[in-house]
DNA sequence: ATGAAAGCGCTAACAA
DNA sequence: TTGTTAGCGCTTTCAT
């Protein structure tokens, strides 16, 4: 239909006036009257103008900085998996103009995360990307970017506060209640265990509370009668986690059927490996490194994975379409798929 | 490190020369002396040029346009799934400059194949993404295709030509393989059943033929004693299905492995549902609408997919990304993930 | 072989 | 309230 782009000046021509109002009222900064504004708005729907980013950017020289506040790999080898993500979204963006600042802090060290909230605020981002590990602590920083009209957007989990820009992650409660299915692939299991780790029970939040909750009432409603067992183990005391399960394991020999809700099911793998010969089914989540490969052995039979360098990726698509060109996501809340990983389909994850 | 961008000027001074003797080593289209050439290549070394690329763009107001050549939706509802992928891609890479014009055929006609490759040719494209269902005539167009230096992204499948740009597919025997494990939930099983639809018989090509061989595999690895049955269904006759299935399961009531290779699972749906009440494992392939609502109903219990959408997306991107900004994709050939669908992590796919 | 200069479409500062 | 104009960094044509 329309052959040659229509331009400002198209515009400005066939409302009577300059390429000055019509920019005026593209981006209603006041200062035109109503006469004018109803002129420009006429001729801009008879031409149908899209504007020319490459002008606009060019001209206004317009640059964003993103902030990335995500635990560090070395607190936990989860979030090792975002830098890659991280990497893609830097060079996806930055012939943008974008700049990406990563900014980490220890996941277990809630003063840092003070120190890394600072750090965040006193860069003056135009737009921040959080994964929230302190409830509190992460409410007042995201208060403080509202009032500074800094957006912000939520990746893995998200704290109550509704000015986010957008929110990605997987869908706790479901991922539980999917485990369900996948551990006892459909059948009634009489006894099982949950693995847990000790700083669960010491009152820390507990990020995994509404996956469990999901994978309970999978069992309440599949398989009514099955006993459900907890052991604890120490995540930087392997001799304690043998212990615990070696206790576990004498006396209660028939459980066939063992899971985790983080992602550090790498943990109980040795002892696993040391106590093959039975048939067991062990489900995990996360595609840590050290998990895959217990993955691969067979050792562990199914992880349920998100793309973690996905989120962040998209989470700074985000911010840098709103900064950049001044676009809203499509979605607030994106819950991103649940992957179920075999040791078939693993390779191409 | 660098605080303010160094632009053609900032080389050219350092160098001694004009910016248009920078363009011209900059875009080595000769004419340059050895002497200045030497110069100006140091001054970029020095100063770390990036080039701008809204300037560029908009001075050289360059546009691509992009072929996308699928089989039509209606010859088939797989296709249809990559429409949103099209859009999605139009939308991202259009304030780029890049137009999408989607070439459809109907997949079964070669003639139409033809059709639609002339017009592809005749439309000059600056590139193009094939999803190639007739292996001769593809390998004819992509020939033709490297002879006018048109790049191309293979999406699907690809045929044995080895100047495409870039694929991305789901790797197919693997993807049988992984059917074989999923089917037999890893357990011994006597008696199965592949459903398979007629044309298959009528030495169409099939491109099913490397799932089917490594889900055969996967049984002689796993499962050595396993009886397998087929049965030919005809896509466009219900009641030859039903009978076909109503005649085989009196005679092998005892079978309770179900799979089919294509898309097609759905064709299936109405006998199993008609004749629910024995408990059956049954696996296909490919989110189709149908498929999915029977995997929500319970008839279907898993479907491997993939993103149909994002191999669209991504072979776009890839075809953008060269003729806009002259960037090579970091892989020739990507195998997309193989996700496992089932009712419970459905719902957010 | 090299330089000069006119845009590309838009933004923003300044004049009127 | 409105119009004018000088760039933004690069491409491309035309002189030299």
């Amino acid at each position: 239909m329309k052959t040659e782009k229509t331009t400002l000046m198209d515009i400005a021509r066939r409302a009577g006036l300059s390429i000055g109002t019509v920019d005026r009222v593209l981006h209603n900064r006041g200062e035109v009257s109503r006469k004018s504004q109803e002129k420009v708005m006429q001729a801009i729907r008879d031409l149908g103008y899209e504007p020319n980013m490459h002008a606009s950017l060019l001209s206004s020289g317009r640059q964003a900085l993103i902030a990335v506040l995500i635990p560090s790999p070395a607190s936990g080898p989860f979030w090792s998996l975002s830098e890659e993500g991280i990497g893609r979204a830097a060079q996806a963006t930055a012939p943008l103009g974008v700049t990406i600042r990563k900014v980490d802090y220890d996941q277990t060290d809630l003063d840092d995360f003070r120190r890394a909230a600072r750090q965040v605020l006193d860069m003056a981002p135009s737009g921040v990307v959080v994964a929230p590990m302190f409830r509190h602590e992460t409410l007042g920083l995201v208060e403080e970017l509202h009032r500074r009209e800094i957006p912000f957007v939520f990746i893995d989990s998200k704290v109550e506060n509704d000015s986010y820009l957008a929110y990605f992650g997987m869908p706790m409660y479901e991922s539980g209640y999917l485990c369900g299915d996948l551990l006892t692939a459909g059948h009634a299991v009489g006894h099982l265990l949950i693995v847990r780790i000790l700083s669960d029970r010491h009152g820390q939040s507990d990020p995994t509370a509404s996956r469990r909750e999901g994978f309970m009432d999978y069992l309440a409603e599949h398989s009514p009668g099955c006993r459900v067992s907890q052991v604890f183990i120490d995540p930087d005391d392997p001799a304690q986690t043998r212990q615990v399960l070696d206790d576990f394991f004498k006396e209660n020999p028939e459980v066939r059927h063992i899971v985790m809700f983080n992602s550090r099911i790498y943990l109980i793998v040795p002892w696993l490996e040391s106590n093959a010969g039975t048939e067991r089914r062990v489900v995990g989540f996360d595609n840590l490194e050290a998990n895959v490969e217990a993955l691969t052995r067979g050792t562990v039979d199914i992880l349920i994975a998100q793309h973690p360098d996905e989120q962040v990726a998209l989470a700074v698509q985000a911010l840098s379409d709103r900064a950049m060109l001044d676009r809203e996501p499509a979605r607030k809340d994106n819950f991103m798929h649940m992957d179920i990983l075999t040791r078939y389909n693993v390779k191409y994850y």
